[in-house]
DNA sequence: AGCACGCCGACT
DNA sequence: GTCGGCGTGCTC
């Protein structure tokens, strides 16, 4: 028996199958899609069994199967066939997508340092009767056990082991185990809250179409969640599971113990507040079909579910579906569709606020568009004011303009809960003019330029397009130039300051990072233990408190200046995000926004919650300039040790794809926005396109070529989420 | 990824 | 003459 076995190494070079013999005591455990322990080269690796056939295809002399790993298939059909879609999809290797779909306990690393905890279970053994001399405390064993039936080891604590042992070895008991999970799901009781007829309308149109793809648009408050719920639970009926993806971000307790509080044991909730052993428990219950909905972030995606009904993607504009950094270069949305087809299974994706290349596609059918207009409570959105800073700066200095520190005020003296947001800055700084809030763009690709300190110039990292460092503002003439940047800690003190009284909590990504404390933070805001819940975009994201009734955005403009053509979309976005924070419950809720840039379409029509306005604008915008929705773009990150080496390669590469794409437009080279990191430099060249089979054939030879150049690295992102 | 093989510079 | 630099190639 011959064994093709794929290795446990990302690299190009290797990454193919490779034969081993079985041997004969091993041939009963050989499937396809478990583990084994390989010789490969001098070293020993695991590896997955991708084949199994009675001939080798090599002339090679092949080597033997050192160990069996796993008991179990650790990937299925399906997600074995799915990680070959892929890898010619993402370019990556094949390994690199088998990894991604499994649990970080099962990598080699961690094999050995994860253990399965099991409980044991004891009951009398009725083939034996007649026992003669018992001991006290073995008397003692044997009536509970005679008692109940079934006795846990819990149960029998203050019990010696040895007597319980001994009762084992004479037979009298039989010992059971069964896997002890580190989580513990309450079974509650059933949860379910009366659907508006808009809600329930979309819920039909979801379950009497099957195998559909379609889009809810459904603004803040409206009860997607509570749609969801109801589609799942169809399903369940059904005999079917369900997986529900959420950004990580709003993957909090609240939103857990909604699903807990309906659907109890039968949920599955992967997130990063689980521990490694964690995980690999929930996953296992997954995979022995004990949990039958899947909740979690990016690759929750890759949940070993059988007979999947419902694929729903939450939040379904948020860039956190798509990975970016370390390979395989996925969208866990492509995964869905992809799955869903293989199932026969919906999927259902939802937002307030669409991403436009979704939107584009429900209006041309290709989605069915779904919509929730009204709010549960049947309040309004809220009134949002736009708060001028230029003027403001004019008046005062700080951070905080004289209307929002009276709304501050006004709530404080009444005792009522605020949220603030705190936009961070990107990685880039930008210059703007500090009279008229000009900012810097490229005049080809309509991108914020970076400041670059060193050679005091503003460079564009799409098409590198650079200009002097002007000392003079073009709109308004004025010299009151500076580059941007803002401290998170700095508003903190500035706001205590302000006010001595309030109690202030902090909540970004240094306060959240310990397990533990997202939950915690939340908790004491709701219980009213603080006044202002000061915080980065985390505090925009599925959080419903009763008493919050004023949202305060302190700088609208920072991701408005980030340099990617998504910077209207994923400002607007968020802007709606935190409005639909305030006066979600029986109290009127307001929002405060400061800006520089009180014009700009993304916070004007933000305020005014007017979505469809903002996407017919922003797609004329696209449209001018060839981005998405109306062309795809592909990023070829080329990076090495030798920058001018790198550079070179980078401009015969583009030369290549000049030469050879007549229909494409090739963008760069141009430094990344993060140009040297750890020594590495790095590059981007852009592609912009309509049909991948345009451009597939030729990227697949770019990277084949410099797959045996270990100076430069190339790395393919087919619609790349953010242009970093 | 790791390791062996192989072809050019400064040393006992 | 040799020890050792790391560029190239291979791992069933």
């Amino acid at each position: 028996m011959i064994a093709g076995v794929l290795v446990e190494i990302s690299n190009k070079n290797v990454d193919r199958i490779f034969e081993y013999i079985v041997p004969q005591k091993f041939i009963e455990n050989i499937k396809i899609g478990i583990r084994v322990l390989v010789p490969f080269g001098n070293m020993v690796l695991e590896g997955f069994v991708l084949t199994i056939s009675n001939n080798k295809t090599t002339d090679k002399e092949l080597r033997e199967i050192m160990d069996v790993v796993d008991s179990e298939v650790v990937l299925n059909k399906e997600l074995l066939e799915l990680g070959k879609v892929m890898q010619k999809e993402t370019l990556s290797t094949l390994i690199s997508c088998y990894q991604v779909m499994l649990p970080k306990a099962l990598k080699a690393k961690n094999g050995s340092s994860v253990s399965i905890k099991y409980d044991y279970f004891y009951t009398f053994n009725n083939k034996k009767d007649n026992l003669k001399r018992v001991g006290a405390k073995q008397q003692e064993i044997i009536d509970l056990v005679r008692k109940k039936g079934t006795v846990s080891r819990q149960e029998l604590t203050d019990i010696s082991l040895a007597s319980l042992k001994r009762l084992i070895e004479l037979d009298v008991l039989i010992e059971s185990k069964k896997e002890h999970y580190r989580l513990d799901y309450d079974d509650v009781e059933y949860e379910k809250k009366d659907l508006t007829f808009e809600q329930q309308n979309v819920v039909n149109q979801v379950i009497n179409n099957f195998c559909n793809t379609f889009l809810l648009y459904g603004v803040t408050g409206s009860g997607k969640t509570e749609v969801y719920m109801e589609i799942i639970d169809y399903y369940l009926k059904l005999g079917k599971t369900s997986i529900v993806l959420v950004p990580e971000i709003s993957l909090t307790p609240q939103m857990i113990n909604r699903f807990q509080r309906r659907f109890g044991k039968r949920i599955a909730a992967i997130h990063s507040g689980l521990s490694v052993s964690e995980k690999y428990d929930e996953w296992r219950r997954i995979c022995k079909a004990e949990a039958e909905i899947v909740i979690g972030a990016r690759s929750a995606i890759f949940a070993p579910l059988k007979n999947i009904g419902i694929i729903i993607i939450d939040e379904e504009h948020s860039d956190s579906y798509k990975q970016s950094d370390p390979n395989p270069r996925y969208n866990a949305k492509d995964i869905a569709l992809i799955r869903a087809k293989y199932h026969g299974a919906s999927v259902l994706m939802g937002s307030a606020t669409p991403s436009l290349e979704s939107m584009a596609r429900a209006k041309k059918g290709v989605y069915k568009l779904l919509e929730l207009s009204h709010r549960v409570n049947g309040k309004a959105l809220p009134d949002v004011n736009i708060v001028d800073m230029n003027k403001a700066m004019k008046r005062s200095k700080g951070h905080f303009s004289e209307e929002l520190l009276d709304s501050i005020s006004d709530c404080l003296n009444k005792k009522e809960q605020i949220i603030l947001l705190l936009n961070r800055r990107g990685y880039a700084s930008f210059v703007s003019c500090k009279n008229c809030g000009y900012t810097f763009k490229c005049p080809n690709c309509d991108i914020t330029l970076t400041y670059h300190k060193s050679s005091n110039t503003l460079r564009c990292h799409y098409c590198g397009y650079g200009d002097r460092n002007p000392v003079m503002c073009p709109s308004c003439k004025e010299a009151s130039l500076n580059s941007l940047g803002l401290g998170t800690e700095k508003v903190e003190e500035e706001l205590k300051s302000i006010y001595p009284h309030a109690k202030i909590l902090r909540m970004d990504y240094d306060t959240t990072s310990r397990k533990g404390m997202h939950k915690k933070i939340i908790e004491q805001f709701r219980m009213g233990e603080y006044d202002i819940l000061l915080g980065t975009r985390m505090v925009a994201k599925g959080l419903d408190f009763d008493n919050v009734t004023l949202v305060g955005v302190i700088n609208a403009d920072t991701s408005l200046n980030i340099p990617d053509f998504r910077s209207s979309e994923n400002t607007f976005s968020l802007l709606s995000q935190v409005a639909g924070r305030s006066g979600r419950n029986s109290k009127e809720g307001h929002v405060v926004i400061q800006t520089f840039n009180p014009d700009h379409y993304a916070i004007k029509l933000a305020s005014k919650h007017d979505y469809l306005s903002f996407y017919n604008e922003e797609m004329a915008i696209r449209k001018k300039l060839s981005y998405p929705p109306y062309y795809y773009l592909c990023s070829l990150r080329i990076s090495g040790k030798d920058s001018s080496y790198i550079y070179n390669e980078a401009l015969k590469i583009k030369r290549s794809l000049m030469r050879n794409l007549k229909t494409v437009s090739v963008l760069g080279p141009s430094s990344a926005t993060i140009f040297k990191l750890n020594n590495i430099y790095r590059y981007n060249i852009i592609l912009k396109y309509k049909n991948i089979q345009e451009i597939y054939n030729l990227l697949v030879k770019i990277v084949d070529h410099y797959k045996v150049d270990n100076k430069i690295k190339i790395d393919i992102d087919f619609n790349p989420s953010q242009m970093v």
